[in-house]
DNA sequence: AATACGCACAACCGCCGGGAA
DNA sequence: GTTCCCGGCGGTTGTGCGTAT
C-alpha cells in the first residue's frame, strides 16, 4: 500500500504566496501556535496544502528570521561545517541562527559552490581541484583508443570527466592566483558567535532603538511600534534586515479595519511567540 | 524599446525516519 | 511487529528580476 498523499492536491493553489495568504497563515500561527500542519490550511482558510504552510513559515515567515545575503563570517561557518557535514543543510542551519536550510543551501549552490571552484577547491570534496587541464587532456587521448564496445560507458565518463575539464579549465581561463588567494577550508578563520552585545530588534520606527549595525529594518515595518528584543548571544556582524517582507508593510496588523490596537497585541505575542519557539537553539553556540 | 539570457531565490516534490495506534 | 501519519530533509524546478544585446 503506497502513502497517501500529504493532502487532497485538488484544488490546492500553488506558486508563490500573496501577501494576503502569508498575513492569514500568520494571524493563525499568533492565534493557535504552530500545530498540527496538514490542519492549518483548512483552519486558517487557506487553500494550500500543509507542507507549502509550514514551508512558507519556516522558510520566510518566521519573525526569527534573518534576511538577506550571509555576510562573510556565516559563509565561511557554511563551508567549514560543510566540509564537516557534507549537504546536510539543516544542520549546517541550525548553527547559524535565523537562517533556513533553504537559504543556505540556495547560497551555497549560486555563490558559494562557484567562489570555492574558482578558489581551487571543489566544493564536494573540499579538497583542491587536482587534475589539471592538461592530465584531463592526456587523459581523454588515452581513453580514444579504448574498444568501441565500451563507448557506452565510455560515453557516460567522458560526459563527466568533460564537464570537470569545463570547469578546470574554466578556472584555468578565470581563475587568477593573484586575484583570489588559494585557502583551505580548515585554514579558514571561524568567528566566534558569542558577542553578547549583539543585538536584535523586531523593528521599529523609532531611529534609535536599534543601533546602525544591527538589523534595522529598513523602511518597511515602520508602522509597527515594537519592542526591542535582545535574545542572548548572537553576534551578526553586518547590518542585517530581519524582515524582507515589504509587503507586510501594507498590513500595519490592522485586523478587521481599525483596530490597531489588536493588531498591536497581535504583533507583541507574535513576536513573544517567536522568542518562546525552539527554533531559537542558541544552546548549540 | 524590445527581447533574450542568466542569476538568485522561493517553492515544490519525493523520500525518509520517528512516533503513535 | 506492522501500518499509518506527520514533520523534516535534500534535490530540483519555477518564477521574477536585472542585465546584456
Amino acid at each position: 500500500m503506497g502513502r497517501q498523499p500529504c493532502c487532497d492536491k485538488v484544488g490546492l493553489k500553488k506558486g508563490p504566496w500573496t501577501a494576503e495568504e502569508d498575513k492569514r497563515l500568520i494571524n493563525f500561527i499568533l492565534t493557535n501556535g504552530q500545530c498540527c500542519w496538514r490542519a492549518v490550511p483548512k483552519l486558517a482558510g487557506l487553500l494550500r496544502c500543509g507542507k507549502s504552510c509550514r514551508l512558507r513559515w519556516t522558510n520566510y515567515l518566521r519573525p526569527d528570521l534573518k534576511r538577506g545575503l550571509l555576510s562573510e563570517a556565516e559563509e565561511k561557518m557554511v563551508i567549514e561545517l560543510h566540509s564537516k557535514l557534507g549537504n546536510r543543510w539543516s544542520k549546517i542551519a541550525s548553527h547559524l541562527p535565523g537562517r533556513t536550510d533553504n537559504e543556505i543551501k540556495n547560497h551555497w549552490n549560486t555563490h558559494i559552490k562557484k567562489k570555492l571552484r574558482r578558489m581551487g577547491i571543489d566544493p564536494l570534496t573540499h579538497e583542491p581541484l587536482i587534475p589539471s587541464a592538461n592530465d584531463l587532456l592526456h587523459q581523454e587521448q588515452h581513453q580514444v583508443g579504448a574498444s568501441a564496445d565500451r563507448r557506452e560507458g565510455n560515453d557516460k565518463v567522458s560526459e563527466e570527466q568533460g564537464e570537470e575539464e569545463n570547469i578546470t579549465s574554466a578556472v584555468d581561463d578565470a581563475f587568477c592566483t593573484d586575484e583570489v588567494p588559494m585557502i583551505q577550508p580548515h585554514e579558514m578563520i571561524v568567528p566566534c558567535a558569542s558577542t553578547p552585545s549583539a543585538s536584535f530588534s523586531i523593528s521599529s520606527s523609532s531611529s534609535s532603538s536599534s543601533s546602525s549595525s544591527s538589523s534595522s529594518c529598513s523602511s518597511s515595518c515602520s508602522s509597527v511600534k515594537a519592542q526591542e528584543i535582545q535574545p542572548p548571544c548572537m553576534e551578526w556582524p553586518e547590518s542585517v534586515c530581519l524582515w524582507g517582507l515589504d509587503e507586510l508593510n501594507g498590513w500595519d496588523f490592522n485586523y478587521a479595519q481599525g483596530d490597531e490596537q489588536l493588531g498591536l497585541d497581535l504583533f507583541t505575542q507574535w513576536q513573544r511567540t517567536a522568542l518562546d519557539q525552539e527554533t531559537w537553539k542558541f544552546e548549540l553556540f
